[in-house]
DNA sequence: TTATAAACGAGAATAATTCTTATTGACAAA
DNA sequence: TTTGTCAATAAGAATTATTCTCGTTTATAA
């Protein structure tokens, strides 16, 4: 058996994937990233896994642009900015995020929090 | 001509729907909801009219959930809770939405700016 | 090794949404 | 009233993103 230098599994190499970039992939882009590496790698595969990790808490999806969900491996809350013009998912690390509901909100249990800015990113605005 | 009680515009009655509802409904319970009143309008009637009115800037998309994009007339920033048990979309007004980046944020133009909120109801906390 | 289960690829299937095309309806000009 | 024009519509085909099925491969454990 060799070294897992290049061989180690496809589910780790998606996850890998997704840990190295801020880029906010959807699954796609991730089946495409991977093309090098692994120039097998189905769409089913990417897809399958990206669900896996998803049901397991260790990738959320951040929000779904133009119809296809993005996705990342930082756990951490943070608020995201999405430019319209290129669909970019941009981390906004200054920002807190809130993280309950006041006391008046009417026995719902708050799980997670995502806030979200949407406009034009510097490159967009022409 | 007869006084428009029951025959205004398909389009009209697409957002009057929204506009009296506060279950941020996705296009097809929309479709559901218009059924009595306008029995022969098509799935694509709605499709095309929430477009419309989205990019009229008259009615948002406030989440995808479960794949499907919810919308709402109220145009008001104003926080939303989803439960993840009944994909149910909530408003809680009681908390404020922030509207602005901070200044260290790089140059982008912010547009508009969503807090979501996940968890479950009281309903679906068993 | 051999058995067993997990991971995978390929492509079919599904679900949500958009597009196309022919038709209808509203309103203005003749 | 007719006709022309253009927007609104229905129906269903097409597209896109995602999930499922199933036969095969790979990893792991006995």
């Amino acid at each position: 058996m060799e070294p897992n230098t290049k061989h180690f599994r496809k589910r780790d190499a998606i996850l890998t994937c997704l840990m190295n970039t801020d880029t906010h992939p959807s699954a796609e882009m991730v089946h495409q990233m991977l093309q090098q590496s692994h120039p097998d790698i189905s769409q089913a595969t990417v897809y399958r896994n990206l669900a896996l990790f998803k049901k397991q808490g260790r990738i959320t999806s951040v929000a779904t642009v133009n119809g296809t969900e993005r996705f990342d491996a930082n756990m951490e809350p943070h608020v995201h900015f999405i430019c319209s013009g290129c669909d970019a998912v941009m981390d906004m690390h200054q920002i807190p995020v809130p993280t309950q509901l006041g006391e008046g909100c009417t026995g719902c249990r708050v799980e997670s929090c995502q806030l979200t800015f949407t406009g034009l990113c510097s490159n967009c605005q022409t």
